[in-house]
DNA sequence: AAGTTTACGTCAGCCTTGTTGACACTCCAA
DNA sequence: TTGGAGTGTCAACAAGGCTGACGTAAACTT
């Protein structure tokens, strides 16, 4: 598929052409942009003896309160053993409430506290204050060329998951 | 800074105009977005007993072929003792070679050998197969877009380790 | 009514990859 | 010659992935 040097520009029209250099500068550019993206809340996590998995129940329950722990599940793409050690913590200490299902008691619907609440609002304030400041400083069109790529760059069922819950904020 | 809602769009002109929602869905792109684009590698790293620290050295070291320890420590930003469990084992196995310096008989320049050149190919032939796919798809003025916004995402010293490597393989 | 499946929780153990702290060695530079 | 930088390594620990196994309750199926 490659050898290592830019393959020829011959075949092909010139929009589809890509080089592999410019494929490598991509995966650095998302390298090194994703630990900016999570170094904001990585921080404030730290002193509250949460890790990034804390931070990411947390988001998607306030996402999407009620939610099922499986639906979660599926979301984040973890084991259950995983979530759950997260879930307990978060549910020990009061950030998130289990309620048993009504129509399905088998199911846990999962909704953040007060005090959740206002973690998530912490968390996500300092998240999206990098973000507002990068998205304002390249302007709309690159933003809009941003999310493009992004949700290409995504497999089918997660792309589902995003736009389920892009569109349940309506 | 945030209430949850939308801020007001009064004041501030219309091109800056960012609401939570917005930046909340900027967020999930780069979460979803990130799981698809380490996938590819991750399974075949799976296959190797290898993981994605590897991954990553490998790829930096291909980048900067006689890279130092410590130029590599500042690139990754993990500790010198993360780093020197990872290096240990590719060395071990002969992927990577590590030489003594010739002015600086301290410093540690690190090659891949021809057995870790052929991983790196097959990693990120992987990896840009992707990024590729994903390219085609939103084109180019969307690509350009992408790169501006996770550039302006970084932290500064990480854009200029990102510069300094695009710059490099000129 | 009995059996099966689903949703969830939990225990135990393993791996990778990050951390801190301590210590030793080499070697450059003042 | 001494201080400090670059490097390697040992030990110990934690977060957060994983698998496997088991239990319980509820729902579904036959």
């Amino acid at each position: 598929m490659s050898d290592g040097r830019s393959p020829s520009p011959v075949r092909g029209d010139t929009l589809l052409f890509l080089t592999d250099e410019q494929l490598r500068q991509g995966s650095e550019a998302m390298f090194f942009a994703y630990r900016g993206f999570t170094a904001d809340p990585d921080r404030i996590l730290q002193d509250l003896a949460y890790g990034r998995a804390h931070h990411r129940a947390i988001h998607f329950i306030n996402r999407a309160p009620g939610t099922t722990v499986n639906n979660l599940l599926n979301i984040l793409g973890v084991t259950k053993q995983s979530l759950n050690r997260v879930l307990r913590t978060l549910i020990a200490d009061g950030l998130v409430r289990s309620v048993v299902g009504r129509h399905d008691k088998r199911e846990r619907h999962l909704y953040l506290t007060e005090e959740g609440q206002a973690l998530e609002q912490k968390l996500s304030d300092a998240q999206r204050a990098r973000l507002r400041a990068a998205f304002r400083e390249a302007g709309p069109e690159a933003v809009a060329g941003f999310r493009t790529v992004l949700e290409a760059m995504m497999d089918p069922e997660m792309r589902a998951s995003y736009n389920r819950l892009k569109e349940s904020s309506t």
